[in-house]
DNA sequence: AGACTGAATGATCTGTTGATTATTCAGAAA
DNA sequence: TTTCTGAATAATCAACAGATCATTCAGTCT
């Protein structure tokens, strides 16, 4: 299976290259098959379609930036808040580099989202597992006071919705979306209801 | 002007009916002009191009809308916090039965919101209005703690922008969008952080 | 003059034809 | 047997012609 694995990287690679040079659209199994040195044919032992490559790549590229989140979610230096306004500033700006300089990436995103929308599924939940964790460390620590963290979770991304998705809602510069973000993110820590006293750091 | 007045509201009429029977792409300017007995040419002094009709046609339909918003935002028999949730409430359910059932809705809204982005901006800033009125109204109550209630508005406004357009987003059902969107509206309303008193009703 | 018409214009849509290319699979190679 | 090939298939795309339609405007009517 090592084998195979290899193969698999080696296709990835590849596919890699044409995408981010050329395009999806404008690059062909035949092609990437021939940077293999294999038949077209045989491309199809290692997935199922073409799609299926770009979610490969996709999946791989996302696997880092979760691990970044994952490093700023738990960073034992900060408050659950702080982390919590990293989190998403973070996500924020990957996402706004990523399809802002790059069409290459910008044209992956609109397929795989249109065509395998679990996907984006998925990035929502393993995010939201994340998340959770991060709300039960703040309840821990008495930052937070949230009853039920996974479905909180849920909520605190609908809410944000608009940021991960940055350009398909506006054509707003980082900055503003920055400032935005920020304003949004207060409303959901601290809410629109008056304190009796404040809130605990 | 009153003829003049009489005239746009007989195409406005006519364009109604049509884009709701055929749809929008279906109608054409020669058979509206000749619903109201003249030529497509005379069209154009009372408005700039097909598109313009629509956007009348969905003026007038939002301006119903708006002021039953303005209703339920001024309820005086209920709590800045209550007449907030009907606010947004209200705006779901109009904009999903409306998209939902009506797939000629839902082809002008894409077409309007595509080629005249300034409208969906105008609608925005309509609600945000009344928004900022209802913070204010709340803050004075002692219900709300809003610094700057047309910033907060603006805050409120994104945190829901997925509830504005639901199909655009989710394939989900109303009964679980409003779910969400209760979720949603409990943090932005009392936030996530811990109250060291229960906050005023 | 001011209100209107309707033919002329050019932009956009529709349907069709001929590639191109993703995917499959019968069979060759190992 | 298992791994791979590459021709065959079917789906999708690109380009083009013709038709349709939004928009304009020279000219008519009142």
């Amino acid at each position: 299976m090592s084998e195979k694995d290899s193969v698999r990287t080696q296709i990835v690679d590849a596919a890699k290259k044409r995408f981010s040079h050329f395009g999806y659209a404008k690059t062909t199994m035949a092609e990437v098959a021939s940077d293999c040195s294999m038949s077209p044919g045989n491309l199809y032992r290692f997935f199922p379609g073409k799609l299926d490559i770009a979610e490969a790549i996709a999946t791989e590229d996302y696997q880092k930036h979760l691990e970044l989140l994952r490093k700023v979610a738990t960073d034992p230096k900060k408050p659950a808040r702080e982390r919590l306004y990293d989190f998403f500033f973070e996500e924020l700006r990957r996402t706004f580099h990523k399809l802002e300089k790059d069409p290459r990436a910008y044209e992956m995103a609109v397929v795989i989202s249109r065509e395998k929308p679990a996907f984006a599924n998925w990035m929502l939940a393993q995010e939201r597992e994340i998340l959770t964790a991060l709300l039960e460390d703040g309840n821990r620590l008495g930052e937070f006071a949230s009853p039920k963290p996974p479905a909180c979770a849920e909520h605190i991304q609908s809410a944000l919705m608009k940021f991960r998705y940055p350009q398909l809602w506006s054509q707003l510069p980082l900055p503003k979306l920055e400032e935005e973000l920020e304003g949004v993110m207060g409303l959901v820590i601290d809410g629109l209801s008056p304190r009796k006293h404040e809130a605990a750091a």
